[in-house]
DNA sequence: GTCTATAATCTGATAGAC
DNA sequence: GTCTATCAGATTATAGAC
């Protein structure tokens, strides 16, 4: 049994939407690039995608299993919590760098769709709160850290690498997420 | 002399592009949205703006110099440098509020585009770097605090402050930003 | 400077043959 | 499932009259 090169149609459309979704922005890709680029005909893509934005909804979904899958890889064999708050750091700065700083795909698409309380709203919702609580859940485990209160710094902690990202794609370096690193090391 | 009600057509565009901009999204409005609202003529229009993109540009340099003076009008009479500090976040707390969670104009800006070496890079990198310096200039005022380097303790406080506007956005409240607040005010 | 009219192209989406 | 052909509307931008 020979095994063919190419992708599943399926997995082909959506592989390339969200790879242009991710660089060029939903707004600035048409169906047309899309088609083009995964070399499929736009009656398949409407067949397996009825609209662009349940092409947006497949890839926001995609791209939640894909982070969770892959910081686990990434955390594999450390359970010392302090060391998973650093792990989440450094996951992050790893991304950032292998995409040339594109940033965060969900910060991103909430900047370029319109504020309706759709869908996507609550996708992005859920991601970030699922991020939130992961850390907390990595706090919760250290011993009391001074007069910190655990919850209160994990959540900062979360948005000050949030902050880290935009930060990082605006100067195009990890500068400021190597500076929050160090700042939390210096407290935990 | 009557005074007439309507600004000139050159502020009437922009203006008018200003506000579709920060809550549409700039690919998201089209030039016929933006002469329709504005009640002015396409040629007009091409007339004090030659393109799109040059409306862009006006517009983040409108919402630059805007940032600088409604932030000296926010802190007139404050000369405490902690106090500054606290002003910078409850002026962002407050502009948030007046705006509905519409995050930064920048960052917003810099997820719709292509990352281009162009000039709106440009003009959001400046703009961030001077916010930065604004606030270190702030903390360098301050006595000394524990063990902490005044310098990075300002770039963090600087991107903690970014990451609560964009997941204020995201959770369409304060919370993130009051929270920042009471971190730093912890520390300083 | 402002207007109307329009060019040239691209948009997301549909229909129907194979 | 894939293909070609096409829709109706929106896109940025230009030309020329007033």
């Amino acid at each position: 049994m020979e095994q063919k090169m190419k992708p599943k149609p399926r997995e082909r459309i959506l592989q390339v939407a969200a790879d242009l979704f991710y660089r060029q922005g939903y707004t600035q890709t048409g169906i047309n690039q899309i088609i083009a680029e995964a070399d499929i005909a736009i009656g398949s893509l409407y067949k397996h995608f009825p609209s662009k934005s349940d092409l947006l909804v497949a890839y926001l979904e995609m791209k939640e299993n894909e982070w969770l899958e892959d910081f686990e890889k990434f955390c594999k064999g450390t359970d010392n919590p302090k060391e998973l708050i650093i792990k989440y750091v450094d996951f992050r700065i790893e991304h950032q760098q292998n995409t040339a700083f594109c940033g965060c795909p969900f910060i991103k698409i909430m900047s370029q769709l319109d504020t309706t309380d759709d869908k996507v709203q609550q996708i992005v919702e859920a991601h970030k709160s699922k991020q939130k609580a992961l850390l907390y859940s990595f706090f919760k485990q250290i011993p009391d850290i001074g007069s910190w209160d655990k919850k209160q710094l994990s959540e900062n902690f979360f948005v000050l690498v949030e902050g880290a990202i935009v930060t990082t794609t605006i100067l195009r370096n990890t500068q400021a997420l190597e500076s929050a690193r160090k700042f939390i090391k210096k407290i935990i």
